[in-house]
DNA sequence: GATGAATGAGTTTTCATTCAT
DNA sequence: AATGAATGAAAACTCATTCAT
């Protein structure tokens, strides 16, 4: 019997979980960190306002929860691109339209901006989404070293790195402010653009 | 003295507004609309909370004022570009890095972000921010018109004003996580973006 | 225990906004509306302001609920009259007594006058107060019409019925400014004058 | 010169106050004594809100200025009425109408029950109403007293003086409410009424 | 585990009043 | 005499958080 308990107690506080950190995103995303209350986000769950707070010691815990977990997703995405250079110059641009399908998803775009903004004004959420940032910068920076075939000056990668972020959450700012942009023609461009970043030989020295 | 007054007078409510909005702009920066009360912008205008009232008839107005002007600054310096596509092209690109070093001013990449976070969720500056990105959107699809040279299918150029926008304003957003960047690099880099969305014949139909 | 429980979990609430209608008719009577801080009123109600809001959602539908309640009193001690016309008219008059001392009780004289100084500015508490006394002067009408034992032109038994809401919410008014009236002869005037409304022909024709 | 301002000095106060408390009756009407704000009368009276303190020391003053000259008001026409009790009878009956009529003046109906209100609650008010209710309850009594033809208990007096009050602010208090009513058939009423006041013989003993 | 009643500090906004000009 | 800029205390209302049940 403690087995079963022990297989059912934790899949439990998990569900939970899982229910107010979707509650949370959804309320988020509609009206912002602020806006949203523990009692909307306890109505959405479909659960108490004090139940939440069995699982999460504050909001701000749960906009932290949901900050990791976007960062997550984002680290599995590059996970999954090929680590030999042949392909990964191909794949990358492959991966492009579903970058940009994805950061112009709505719910994606708001989520991704609310974070943002967040980050820049709460020293703890700024902390979070830069250690997330560190991590997805560190797998950009091998990424673009490989497909590029050479060693950069290492401001000229980082420069790189921050051009890859800035693009694909670019995409998710814009889509906030414009939803109708054409991502066919987009992706094209951010192909193109991509292009250009992994292409180019010097970017500091060029830069004189 | 008459006369002294009469050229004092009306600016007295200028300069009243003037402070208003710095101060608020200051504070929203620095907390984000939400978190700046009214008492804190009073504090930091030096002018009683109720006084604020005389200039602005609520706090969204002020975001309001804030958002409006944020968005005349971008048009005048759009509106400094040369007409003739001659020089259009390089001038663009000679711009690019003054738009960088703008665009990547801490002040202003909170403010820009702070925006757009607001824009996502309220829809009376939703519409302000929509507002003005089309008169900037417009000057951009005459400036890329003429730097191409030749007419290009209205998504087509659309997409590329998203582009001009998006990695301006991502720039923004990336100084607000990452301020360390390295801005001439990061300047070399948009060159060849632009250089990109500026050449390139057809993203539509390559996209297919 | 669980059915004490059930037969004491839903009056917790009734039992709440009892407190807080009492409180807060008690702070109207004493300062009027306006004068009435929900501070105050959490106050006499020893109850956080907060906390009212969950039963009330403004302070407002606070004095909504008065205002209803107050109708809703007089409209059960008109139901308790008898329907029969020989019965009718004396008791009409044996009421007035009770009506007179009921409508000179400082609380109750306090109260409605502050309703009806609302009721002349706000137009929801007006539409309130209106649609209650339409229901009062509906009773009235037929009460009238039973006692006097033939059908009046509609406009006379109108006037008419104003004459009752007249005299008892005089009563009122006047017992805010002077509370020393002799209810005793203030009742046998009343009485003279119920027969006088009571027993005149027609009113109409005679006022030509 | 001097006689020349004198004749003038005084009167441009006398105008200024006028003006004031002209406008402040009109606010006061429309939206009650706590709901119009020094701003909303000076923009009415045509004159800056710091203007008003030099006519008047502070709200509750103006207040108490239009109380005073509603009181004024009535006495002066109170005053009218023949003082020989011959004619006193038909007089009192034939201005009923006329009373009837200014107490169910939207106007007159509005400023009245503001004025009782705020009675009720403010005791400044309250005692000026009370002080000039007092006179014209002296000149009432004179009145009824003449009119009967013979002495009444002081009580019984004072019980039918109320009567009087009441029927004439009742009128006040019910158009407020329902401005509907038909004047001619209220007047006839109002008529037969005071014939009930004065011709019934001892209020006192037929009420044990 | 689960509820939701309860708190009180904090928010935006209004307004009578003062006072330098 | 006249203005209206300036103040700051108070108002209604919200909300994260706690805790008894």
């Amino acid at each position: 019997m403690d087995q079963v308990r022990a297989a059912e107690e934790k899949p439990r506080a998990v569900v939970r979980r899982r229910q107010i950190l979707d509650a949370a995103a959804c309320c988020f995303r509609r009206y912002g960190f602020h806006a949203s209350s523990m009692a909307q986000i306890s109505d959405e769950a479909g659960m108490s306002v004090g139940h939440i707070y069995r699982y999460f010691p504050s909001k701000e815990a749960i906009i932290a929860s949901i900050v990791r977990e976007d960062a997550n997703d984002i680290l599995s995405k590059l996970a999954e691109l090929p680590c030999d250079a042949a392909d990964l110059r191909a794949a990358l641009k492959d991966r492009a339209e579903l970058g940009v399908n994805r950061a112009s998803e709505p719910d994606q775009a708001a989520l991704m901006i609310e974070i943002r903004a967040e980050a820049a004004r709460n020293p703890a959420i700024g902390a979070l989404v830069r250690e997330a940032d560190a991590k997805i910068s560190e797998q950009l920076r091998a990424l673009i070293s490989a497909a590029m075939g050479r060693p950069l000056d290492p401001a000229d990668l980082d420069a790189r790195v921050e051009m890859f972020h800035l693009i694909f959450q670019g995409i998710s700012l814009r889509t906030v402010i414009n939803p109708d942009i054409d991502r066919k023609a987009l992706s094209q461009l951010v192909k193109w653009t991509i292009d250009a970043i992994l292409n180019e030989p010097n970017a500091l020295k060029s830069a004189i």
